[in-house]
DNA sequence: GAATTTATAGCACTGGATGCCAAAATGGAA
DNA sequence: TTCCATTTTGGCATCCAGTGCTATAAATTC
Protein backbone atom coordinates (compact mmCIF):
# COMPACT_ATOMS: atom_id res chain seq x y z
CA UNK A 1 0.00 0.00 0.00
CA UNK A 2 1.54 3.23 0.97
CA UNK A 3 0.33 5.39 -1.58
CA UNK A 4 3.03 8.23 -2.17
CA UNK A 5 0.78 11.49 -2.94
CA UNK A 6 2.65 14.23 -3.02
CA UNK A 7 0.38 16.59 -1.58
CA UNK A 8 1.44 20.38 -1.20
CA UNK A 9 1.08 20.21 2.72
CA UNK A 10 -0.08 23.85 2.68
CA UNK A 11 -3.43 23.02 3.22
CA UNK A 12 -5.14 25.27 5.58
CA UNK A 13 -7.51 23.15 7.72
CA UNK A 14 -5.05 20.17 7.53
CA UNK A 15 -4.82 17.06 8.93
CA UNK A 16 -6.53 14.82 11.46
CA UNK A 17 -4.91 15.84 14.43
CA UNK A 18 -6.48 19.16 15.40
CA UNK A 19 -2.84 21.13 15.95
CA UNK A 20 -2.26 21.64 12.05
CA UNK A 21 0.76 23.77 11.81
CA UNK A 22 0.36 27.48 12.66
CA UNK A 23 1.03 29.91 10.31
CA UNK A 24 4.43 30.59 10.87
CA UNK A 25 5.40 27.22 12.42
CA UNK A 26 6.78 24.77 9.84
CA UNK A 27 5.04 21.41 9.55
CA UNK A 28 6.60 18.53 11.71
CA UNK A 29 6.10 15.18 10.90
CA UNK A 30 4.52 12.45 8.75
CA UNK A 31 2.43 14.43 6.50
CA UNK A 32 -1.46 13.39 6.11
CA UNK A 33 -2.02 12.09 2.65
CA UNK A 34 -5.48 13.47 2.09
CA UNK A 35 -7.89 16.50 3.44
CA UNK A 36 -11.16 16.67 5.74
CA UNK A 37 -12.06 18.24 2.16
CA UNK A 38 -10.85 15.52 -0.10
CA UNK A 39 -12.40 13.16 2.19
CA UNK A 40 -15.81 14.90 2.17
CA UNK A 41 -16.10 15.21 -1.29
CA UNK A 42 -15.56 11.46 -1.82
CA UNK A 43 -17.98 10.66 0.55
CA UNK A 44 -20.46 13.05 -1.04
CA UNK A 45 -19.92 11.54 -4.84
CA UNK A 46 -20.62 8.16 -3.78
CA UNK A 47 -23.46 8.98 -1.51
CA UNK A 48 -25.27 10.92 -3.78
CA UNK A 49 -24.06 7.86 -6.50
CA UNK A 50 -25.19 4.65 -5.04
CA UNK A 51 -27.11 6.31 -1.48
CA UNK A 52 -26.20 6.74 1.85
CA UNK A 53 -26.94 3.57 3.55
CA UNK A 54 -25.25 1.74 0.31
CA UNK A 55 -22.32 3.11 0.55
CA UNK A 56 -19.93 1.52 3.67
CA UNK A 57 -16.93 3.58 5.38
CA UNK A 58 -14.54 1.08 3.86
CA UNK A 59 -15.79 2.17 0.43
CA UNK A 60 -15.12 5.93 1.35
CA UNK A 61 -11.50 5.15 2.80
CA UNK A 62 -10.63 3.50 -0.50
CA UNK A 63 -11.89 6.37 -2.50
CA UNK A 64 -9.33 8.61 -0.85
CA UNK A 65 -6.80 6.02 -0.21
CA UNK A 66 -6.55 5.38 3.36
CA UNK A 67 -7.20 2.57 5.50
CA UNK A 68 -10.56 2.41 7.10
CA UNK A 69 -9.28 3.45 10.36
CA UNK A 70 -7.91 6.38 8.95
CA UNK A 71 -11.58 8.02 7.96
CA UNK A 72 -12.73 7.90 11.37
CA UNK A 73 -9.12 9.91 12.16
CA UNK A 74 -10.69 12.53 9.77
CA UNK A 75 -14.26 12.02 10.84
CA UNK A 76 -15.84 10.98 13.63
CA UNK A 77 -18.60 9.02 12.08
CA UNK A 78 -19.84 8.16 8.74
CA UNK A 79 -22.41 11.02 8.93
CA UNK A 80 -19.77 13.46 10.17
CA UNK A 81 -18.73 13.43 6.44
CA UNK A 82 -21.26 14.86 5.24
CA UNK A 83 -21.60 18.11 7.75
CA UNK A 84 -18.33 19.66 6.27
CA UNK A 85 -16.56 22.57 7.44
CA UNK A 86 -20.49 23.58 9.80
CA UNK A 87 -18.40 24.08 12.74
CA UNK A 88 -16.88 27.06 10.91
CA UNK A 89 -20.13 28.42 10.29
CA UNK A 90 -21.77 28.20 13.70
CA UNK A 91 -18.57 30.50 15.04
CA UNK A 92 -18.93 32.87 12.24
CA UNK A 93 -22.91 33.02 12.84
CA UNK A 94 -22.26 33.65 17.08
CA UNK A 95 -19.66 36.51 15.80
CA UNK A 96 -21.98 38.19 13.80
CA UNK A 97 -24.94 38.26 16.66
CA UNK A 98 -22.65 39.09 18.92
CA UNK A 99 -21.22 42.43 16.75
CA UNK A 100 -24.65 43.43 16.36
CA UNK A 101 -25.72 46.88 17.27
CA UNK A 102 -27.64 46.64 20.67
CA UNK A 103 -29.96 49.13 19.03
CA UNK A 104 -31.39 47.02 16.36
CA UNK A 105 -33.95 44.77 17.17
CA UNK A 106 -33.40 41.38 18.35
CA UNK A 107 -35.28 39.72 15.56
CA UNK A 108 -34.16 41.39 13.14
CA UNK A 109 -30.28 40.76 13.91
CA UNK A 110 -31.32 37.00 13.70
CA UNK A 111 -32.81 36.89 10.68
CA UNK A 112 -30.27 39.43 9.31
CA UNK A 113 -27.52 37.28 10.89
CA UNK A 114 -29.25 33.82 9.55
CA UNK A 115 -29.61 34.93 6.06
CA UNK A 116 -25.56 36.38 5.63
CA UNK A 117 -24.10 33.20 6.99
CA UNK A 118 -26.39 31.74 4.36
CA UNK A 119 -25.20 33.45 1.61
CA UNK A 120 -22.99 30.73 -0.80
CA UNK A 121 -21.18 31.00 -4.26
CA UNK A 122 -23.19 29.47 -7.45
CA UNK A 123 -20.24 26.67 -7.12
CA UNK A 124 -21.24 25.95 -3.70
CA UNK A 125 -24.94 25.65 -3.96
CA UNK A 126 -25.51 22.78 -6.07
CA UNK A 127 -23.15 20.87 -3.74
CA UNK A 128 -25.25 22.17 -0.54
CA UNK A 129 -27.82 20.97 -2.21
CA UNK A 130 -27.16 17.50 -2.35
CA UNK A 131 -26.00 17.74 1.38
CA UNK A 132 -29.29 19.15 2.66
CA UNK A 133 -31.32 16.67 0.00
CA UNK A 134 -29.38 14.00 2.56
CA UNK A 135 -29.76 15.73 5.46
CA UNK A 136 -33.28 15.97 5.01
CA UNK A 137 -34.29 12.71 3.40
CA UNK A 138 -31.81 10.10 4.41
CA UNK A 139 -33.21 8.88 8.29
CA UNK A 140 -29.70 8.32 9.53
CA UNK A 141 -28.75 11.38 8.54
CA UNK A 142 -31.79 12.88 10.15
CA UNK A 143 -30.89 11.81 13.41
CA UNK A 144 -27.66 12.79 13.46
CA UNK A 145 -28.30 15.96 12.35
CA UNK A 146 -30.33 16.85 15.83
CA UNK A 147 -27.17 17.12 17.74
CA UNK A 148 -25.40 19.66 15.11
CA UNK A 149 -28.77 21.94 15.11
CA UNK A 150 -28.61 21.44 19.09
CA UNK A 151 -24.92 23.55 19.01
CA UNK A 152 -26.69 25.85 16.41
CA UNK A 153 -29.73 26.30 18.98
CA UNK A 154 -26.94 26.87 22.17
CA UNK A 155 -25.06 29.81 19.82
CA UNK A 156 -28.81 31.52 19.50
CA UNK A 157 -29.66 31.11 23.04
CA UNK A 158 -26.61 32.64 24.43
CA UNK A 159 -27.86 35.34 22.35
CA UNK A 160 -31.07 35.90 23.09
CA UNK A 161 -30.62 35.34 26.95
CA UNK A 162 -27.61 38.34 26.27
CA UNK A 163 -30.07 40.23 24.81
CA UNK A 164 -32.89 40.34 27.29
CA UNK A 165 -30.88 39.55 30.47
CA UNK A 166 -31.83 35.48 31.75
CA UNK A 167 -29.79 32.21 31.41
CA UNK A 168 -29.48 30.46 28.17
CA UNK A 169 -31.57 27.44 29.57
CA UNK A 170 -34.63 29.49 30.66
CA UNK A 171 -37.71 29.10 28.44
CA UNK A 172 -37.41 32.35 26.55
CA UNK A 173 -34.14 31.98 25.10
CA UNK A 174 -34.66 28.41 24.07
CA UNK A 175 -38.24 28.83 23.07
CA UNK A 176 -36.62 31.28 20.40
CA UNK A 177 -34.03 29.76 19.75
CA UNK A 178 -35.70 26.42 18.71
CA UNK A 179 -38.93 28.24 17.05
CA UNK A 180 -36.12 30.35 14.70
CA UNK A 181 -34.02 26.48 14.03
CA UNK A 182 -37.67 25.57 13.09
CA UNK A 183 -37.95 28.20 10.65
CA UNK A 184 -34.41 28.40 8.62
CA UNK A 185 -35.05 24.57 8.81
CA UNK A 186 -38.24 24.79 7.09
CA UNK A 187 -36.51 27.63 4.28
CA UNK A 188 -33.78 24.85 3.83
CA UNK A 189 -36.22 22.13 3.22
CA UNK A 190 -38.34 24.12 1.02
CA UNK A 191 -35.48 25.62 -0.83
CA UNK A 192 -33.92 22.52 -1.35
CA UNK A 193 -37.26 20.60 -2.34
CA UNK A 194 -38.25 23.31 -4.54
CA UNK A 195 -36.69 24.51 -7.37
CA UNK A 196 -36.45 27.89 -5.70
CA UNK A 197 -33.04 29.48 -6.18
CA UNK A 198 -32.89 31.51 -4.12
CA UNK A 199 -32.14 30.41 -0.44
CA UNK A 200 -32.00 33.49 1.38
CA UNK A 201 -35.34 35.03 0.22
CA UNK A 202 -36.73 31.53 1.84
CA UNK A 203 -34.69 32.39 5.12
CA UNK A 204 -35.76 35.77 4.90
CA UNK A 205 -39.92 35.08 4.52
CA UNK A 206 -39.71 32.43 7.08
CA UNK A 207 -38.03 34.84 9.67
CA UNK A 208 -40.89 37.28 9.09
CA UNK A 209 -43.29 34.79 9.21
CA UNK A 210 -42.11 34.19 12.48
CA UNK A 211 -41.82 37.66 13.98
CA UNK A 212 -45.28 38.12 12.70
CA UNK A 213 -46.80 35.22 15.13
CA UNK A 214 -48.34 33.47 12.39
CA UNK A 215 -50.84 35.79 11.69
CA UNK A 216 -53.29 33.71 10.05
CA UNK A 217 -53.62 37.26 7.05
CA UNK A 218 -50.05 36.88 6.84
CA UNK A 219 -49.46 33.46 5.95
CA UNK A 220 -51.64 32.77 2.02
CA UNK A 221 -49.28 34.88 0.37
CA UNK A 222 -45.76 32.19 0.87
CA UNK A 223 -45.45 31.42 -2.81
CA UNK A 224 -45.46 34.05 -5.25
CA UNK B 1 -34.65 -21.44 29.44
CA UNK B 2 -38.26 -21.37 28.08
CA UNK B 3 -39.42 -19.25 31.04
CA UNK B 4 -43.20 -19.92 31.66
CA UNK B 5 -44.80 -16.71 32.93
CA UNK B 6 -48.45 -17.52 32.65
CA UNK B 7 -49.28 -14.35 31.25
CA UNK B 8 -52.78 -12.91 31.02
CA UNK B 9 -52.53 -12.43 27.34
CA UNK B 10 -55.53 -10.23 27.56
CA UNK B 11 -53.34 -6.96 27.49
CA UNK B 12 -54.48 -4.10 24.87
CA UNK B 13 -51.46 -3.73 23.00
CA UNK B 14 -49.78 -7.18 22.70
CA UNK B 15 -47.40 -9.19 21.07
CA UNK B 16 -44.80 -7.61 18.65
CA UNK B 17 -46.19 -9.16 15.57
CA UNK B 18 -49.15 -6.18 15.39
CA UNK B 19 -51.94 -7.83 15.17
CA UNK B 20 -52.54 -8.63 18.44
CA UNK B 21 -56.18 -10.15 18.98
CA UNK B 22 -59.23 -8.04 18.10
CA UNK B 23 -61.76 -7.25 20.63
CA UNK B 24 -64.13 -9.94 20.74
CA UNK B 25 -61.76 -12.94 18.85
CA UNK B 26 -59.86 -15.52 21.06
CA UNK B 27 -56.15 -15.55 20.42
CA UNK B 28 -54.35 -17.83 18.72
CA UNK B 29 -50.61 -19.42 18.76
CA UNK B 30 -47.70 -19.50 21.26
CA UNK B 31 -48.51 -16.43 23.61
CA UNK B 32 -46.19 -13.46 23.95
CA UNK B 33 -43.60 -13.80 27.17
CA UNK B 34 -43.86 -9.87 27.96
CA UNK B 35 -45.07 -6.66 26.77
CA UNK B 36 -44.24 -4.07 24.94
CA UNK B 37 -45.01 -1.92 28.19
CA UNK B 38 -42.96 -4.35 30.42
CA UNK B 39 -40.01 -4.05 28.09
CA UNK B 40 -39.69 -0.29 27.90
CA UNK B 41 -40.08 -0.66 31.74
CA UNK B 42 -36.92 -2.56 32.28
CA UNK B 43 -34.74 -0.38 29.56
CA UNK B 44 -36.12 2.90 31.30
CA UNK B 45 -35.15 1.78 34.98
CA UNK B 46 -31.56 0.10 33.62
CA UNK B 47 -31.02 3.49 31.53
CA UNK B 48 -31.78 5.38 34.48
CA UNK B 49 -29.47 3.84 36.98
CA UNK B 50 -26.33 2.50 34.93
CA UNK B 51 -26.78 5.31 31.73
CA UNK B 52 -28.22 4.46 28.41
CA UNK B 53 -24.90 3.93 26.62
CA UNK B 54 -23.63 1.79 29.19
CA UNK B 55 -26.58 -0.87 28.75
CA UNK B 56 -26.37 -3.23 26.10
CA UNK B 57 -29.51 -4.57 24.41
CA UNK B 58 -28.69 -8.08 25.83
CA UNK B 59 -28.93 -6.85 29.42
CA UNK B 60 -32.51 -5.62 28.88
CA UNK B 61 -33.38 -8.79 27.17
CA UNK B 62 -32.27 -10.77 30.61
CA UNK B 63 -33.80 -8.18 32.39
CA UNK B 64 -36.99 -9.13 30.64
CA UNK B 65 -36.25 -12.49 30.41
CA UNK B 66 -36.00 -13.03 26.18
CA UNK B 67 -33.26 -13.52 23.98
CA UNK B 68 -31.76 -10.64 22.42
CA UNK B 69 -33.21 -11.18 19.38
CA UNK B 70 -36.91 -11.31 20.61
CA UNK B 71 -36.19 -7.60 22.10
CA UNK B 72 -35.62 -6.10 18.30
CA UNK B 73 -39.33 -8.02 17.92
CA UNK B 74 -40.45 -5.75 20.52
CA UNK B 75 -38.60 -2.63 19.50
CA UNK B 76 -37.11 -1.76 16.14
CA UNK B 77 -34.23 -0.19 17.66
CA UNK B 78 -32.35 0.13 21.21
CA UNK B 79 -33.50 3.76 21.33
CA UNK B 80 -37.12 3.40 20.53
CA UNK B 81 -37.64 1.41 23.92
CA UNK B 82 -37.17 4.72 25.56
CA UNK B 83 -40.46 6.36 23.35
CA UNK B 84 -43.09 3.79 24.85
CA UNK B 85 -46.01 4.51 22.75
CA UNK B 86 -45.12 7.89 21.36
CA UNK B 87 -47.30 6.84 18.18
CA UNK B 88 -50.49 6.71 19.99
CA UNK B 89 -50.11 10.35 21.31
CA UNK B 90 -49.55 11.37 17.77
CA UNK B 91 -52.65 10.18 16.66
CA UNK B 92 -54.72 12.25 19.75
CA UNK B 93 -53.06 15.44 18.75
CA UNK B 94 -53.92 14.71 15.53
CA UNK B 95 -57.54 14.17 15.97
CA UNK B 96 -58.00 17.43 18.30
CA UNK B 97 -56.08 19.06 15.84
CA UNK B 98 -58.67 18.14 13.03
CA UNK B 99 -61.83 17.98 15.91
CA UNK B 100 -61.42 21.82 16.57
CA UNK B 101 -63.98 24.75 15.14
CA UNK B 102 -63.21 26.46 12.12
CA UNK B 103 -63.60 29.69 14.21
CA UNK B 104 -61.15 29.40 16.56
CA UNK B 105 -57.96 31.34 15.86
CA UNK B 106 -55.23 28.31 14.40
CA UNK B 107 -52.23 29.57 16.78
CA UNK B 108 -55.21 29.17 19.52
CA UNK B 109 -56.49 25.44 18.23
CA UNK B 110 -52.42 24.59 18.49
CA UNK B 111 -51.73 25.85 21.77
CA UNK B 112 -54.08 23.87 23.46
CA UNK B 113 -54.49 20.76 21.62
CA UNK B 114 -50.56 20.52 22.54
CA UNK B 115 -51.41 21.36 25.73
CA UNK B 116 -54.02 19.16 26.21
CA UNK B 117 -52.18 15.71 24.92
CA UNK B 118 -49.35 16.78 27.79
CA UNK B 119 -51.76 16.21 30.43
CA UNK B 120 -49.85 13.24 32.62
CA UNK B 121 -51.30 11.93 35.65
CA UNK B 122 -49.24 12.58 38.82
CA UNK B 123 -48.16 8.81 38.35
CA UNK B 124 -46.90 9.26 34.59
CA UNK B 125 -44.83 12.48 35.34
CA UNK B 126 -41.97 10.80 37.34
CA UNK B 127 -41.20 8.28 34.85
CA UNK B 128 -42.01 11.05 32.20
CA UNK B 129 -38.98 13.32 33.58
CA UNK B 130 -36.90 10.52 33.07
CA UNK B 131 -37.45 9.56 29.61
CA UNK B 132 -37.26 13.46 28.71
CA UNK B 133 -33.98 13.77 30.59
CA UNK B 134 -32.75 10.89 29.01
CA UNK B 135 -33.92 12.21 25.14
CA UNK B 136 -32.52 15.44 25.67
CA UNK B 137 -29.07 14.94 27.14
CA UNK B 138 -27.99 11.41 25.80
CA UNK B 139 -26.74 12.32 22.25
CA UNK B 140 -27.61 8.84 20.58
CA UNK B 141 -31.30 9.54 21.91
CA UNK B 142 -30.74 13.40 21.04
CA UNK B 143 -30.29 12.20 17.65
CA UNK B 144 -32.87 9.76 17.06
CA UNK B 145 -35.54 12.09 18.72
CA UNK B 146 -35.10 14.13 15.67
CA UNK B 147 -37.45 11.21 13.51
CA UNK B 148 -40.14 10.93 15.70
CA UNK B 149 -40.25 14.78 15.82
CA UNK B 150 -40.27 14.84 12.19
CA UNK B 151 -43.38 12.87 12.72
CA UNK B 152 -44.75 14.84 14.96
CA UNK B 153 -43.87 17.99 12.41
CA UNK B 154 -46.34 16.23 9.86
CA UNK B 155 -49.26 16.38 11.70
CA UNK B 156 -49.14 19.86 12.57
CA UNK B 157 -47.99 20.64 9.24
CA UNK B 158 -50.96 18.65 7.33
CA UNK B 159 -53.33 20.82 10.02
CA UNK B 160 -51.74 24.37 8.97
CA UNK B 161 -52.08 23.63 5.47
CA UNK B 162 -55.60 22.73 5.50
CA UNK B 163 -56.58 26.06 7.57
CA UNK B 164 -54.38 28.48 5.27
CA UNK B 165 -55.14 26.28 1.76
CA UNK B 166 -51.80 25.25 1.16
CA UNK B 167 -49.72 22.19 0.56
CA UNK B 168 -48.10 20.66 3.78
CA UNK B 169 -44.90 20.88 2.08
CA UNK B 170 -45.27 24.95 1.54
CA UNK B 171 -42.93 27.45 3.44
CA UNK B 172 -46.04 28.88 5.36
CA UNK B 173 -46.86 25.40 6.67
CA UNK B 174 -43.73 24.21 7.34
CA UNK B 175 -42.60 27.28 9.47
CA UNK B 176 -45.37 27.04 11.89
CA UNK B 177 -45.02 23.16 12.19
CA UNK B 178 -40.98 23.44 13.34
CA UNK B 179 -41.46 26.74 15.27
CA UNK B 180 -44.74 24.74 17.11
CA UNK B 181 -41.97 21.70 17.77
CA UNK B 182 -39.32 24.29 19.21
CA UNK B 183 -42.22 26.22 21.26
CA UNK B 184 -42.79 22.24 22.86
CA UNK B 185 -39.25 21.07 23.07
CA UNK B 186 -37.99 24.04 25.03
CA UNK B 187 -41.41 23.68 27.21
CA UNK B 188 -39.91 20.47 27.87
CA UNK B 189 -36.01 20.89 28.36
CA UNK B 190 -37.07 23.82 30.76
CA UNK B 191 -39.85 21.11 32.48
CA UNK B 192 -37.76 18.63 32.86
CA UNK B 193 -34.27 20.20 33.78
CA UNK B 194 -36.13 22.49 36.17
CA UNK B 195 -38.24 21.65 39.32
CA UNK B 196 -41.09 23.09 37.53
CA UNK B 197 -44.12 20.60 38.39
CA UNK B 198 -46.23 22.82 35.44
CA UNK B 199 -45.37 21.11 32.36
CA UNK B 200 -48.63 22.04 30.51
CA UNK B 201 -47.90 25.56 32.04
CA UNK B 202 -44.91 26.14 30.60
CA UNK B 203 -46.44 24.60 27.48
CA UNK B 204 -49.11 27.31 27.72
CA UNK B 205 -46.03 30.63 28.22
CA UNK B 206 -44.26 28.80 25.33
CA UNK B 207 -46.88 28.76 22.84
CA UNK B 208 -48.24 32.35 24.28
CA UNK B 209 -44.17 34.21 22.86
CA UNK B 210 -44.71 32.32 19.85
CA UNK B 211 -47.98 34.19 19.18
CA UNK B 212 -46.31 37.08 19.98
CA UNK B 213 -43.28 36.16 17.41
CA UNK B 214 -41.16 36.84 20.50
CA UNK B 215 -41.88 41.11 21.20
CA UNK B 216 -38.77 41.87 23.62
CA UNK B 217 -40.46 43.39 26.01
CA UNK B 218 -42.99 40.31 26.53
CA UNK B 219 -39.99 37.94 26.62
CA UNK B 220 -38.57 38.93 30.14
CA UNK B 221 -41.10 38.15 32.81
CA UNK B 222 -40.40 34.48 31.60
CA UNK B 223 -40.31 32.70 35.17
CA UNK B 224 -42.63 33.81 38.04
C1' DG C 1 -53.39 -36.67 18.15
C1' DA C 2 -52.35 -33.87 13.85
C1' DA C 3 -52.41 -29.48 11.58
C1' DT C 4 -52.05 -24.68 11.98
C1' DT C 5 -50.69 -20.45 14.00
C1' DT C 6 -47.79 -17.43 16.58
C1' DA C 7 -43.70 -16.35 19.39
C1' DT C 8 -39.37 -17.44 20.55
C1' DA C 9 -34.12 -18.86 20.71
C1' DG C 10 -30.07 -19.17 18.53
C1' DC C 11 -26.82 -18.63 15.01
C1' DA C 12 -24.40 -16.26 11.36
C1' DC C 13 -23.27 -12.06 9.36
C1' DT C 14 -22.83 -7.01 8.13
C1' DG C 15 -21.20 -2.64 9.41
C1' DG C 16 -20.18 1.32 12.45
C1' DA C 17 -17.04 2.74 15.99
C1' DT C 18 -12.89 2.41 19.33
C1' DG C 19 -8.50 1.14 21.59
C1' DC C 20 -3.97 -0.39 20.88
C1' DC C 21 0.48 -0.86 18.88
C1' DA C 22 3.83 -1.24 15.34
C1' DA C 23 5.39 0.90 11.13
C1' DA C 24 6.00 4.75 7.88
C1' DA C 25 7.27 9.43 6.90
C1' DT C 26 9.15 13.78 7.97
C1' DG C 27 12.14 17.57 10.12
C1' DG C 28 15.82 18.65 13.09
C1' DA C 29 19.91 17.83 15.73
C1' DA C 30 24.25 15.27 16.68
C1' DT D 1 24.74 10.35 7.65
C1' DT D 2 22.66 8.72 11.64
C1' DC D 3 19.73 8.99 15.34
C1' DC D 4 15.73 11.08 17.55
C1' DA D 5 11.36 13.30 18.25
C1' DT D 6 7.01 13.99 16.09
C1' DT D 7 2.95 12.98 13.54
C1' DT D 8 0.14 10.17 10.60
C1' DT D 9 -1.07 5.83 9.08
C1' DG D 10 -2.42 0.58 8.80
C1' DG D 11 -3.97 -3.31 10.65
C1' DC D 12 -5.45 -5.72 13.84
C1' DA D 13 -8.86 -7.19 17.70
C1' DT D 14 -12.96 -6.04 19.88
C1' DC D 15 -17.63 -4.37 21.08
C1' DC D 16 -22.15 -3.65 19.95
C1' DA D 17 -26.49 -2.54 17.14
C1' DG D 18 -29.31 -4.50 13.81
C1' DT D 19 -31.07 -8.26 10.31
C1' DG D 20 -32.08 -12.66 7.88
C1' DC D 21 -32.78 -17.41 8.44
C1' DT D 22 -34.22 -21.71 10.57
C1' DA D 23 -35.63 -24.80 13.94
C1' DT D 24 -38.37 -25.24 17.98
C1' DA D 25 -41.76 -24.28 21.61
C1' DA D 26 -46.48 -23.21 22.99
C1' DA D 27 -51.10 -22.49 21.93
C1' DT D 28 -55.77 -23.07 19.39
C1' DT D 29 -58.63 -25.66 16.16
C1' DC D 30 -60.15 -29.70 13.89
Amino acid sequence: MTKVTGEPANEVAAGPNEVAAGPGEVARGRRPSTSREDVARAALELFSRQGYDETTVDEIAAAVGVSRRTFFRYYESKSDAVWGEFDAELVRLGDRLHEAPDDEPMMEVLRRSVMATNRFGAGELDELRIRMGLISSVPDLVAHSAVRYEEWCDVVARFVARRIGASPDDLGPQTVARAALGAAMAAFACWARHDSDDLVGEVDRAFRLLATGFAEDRLHGGRA
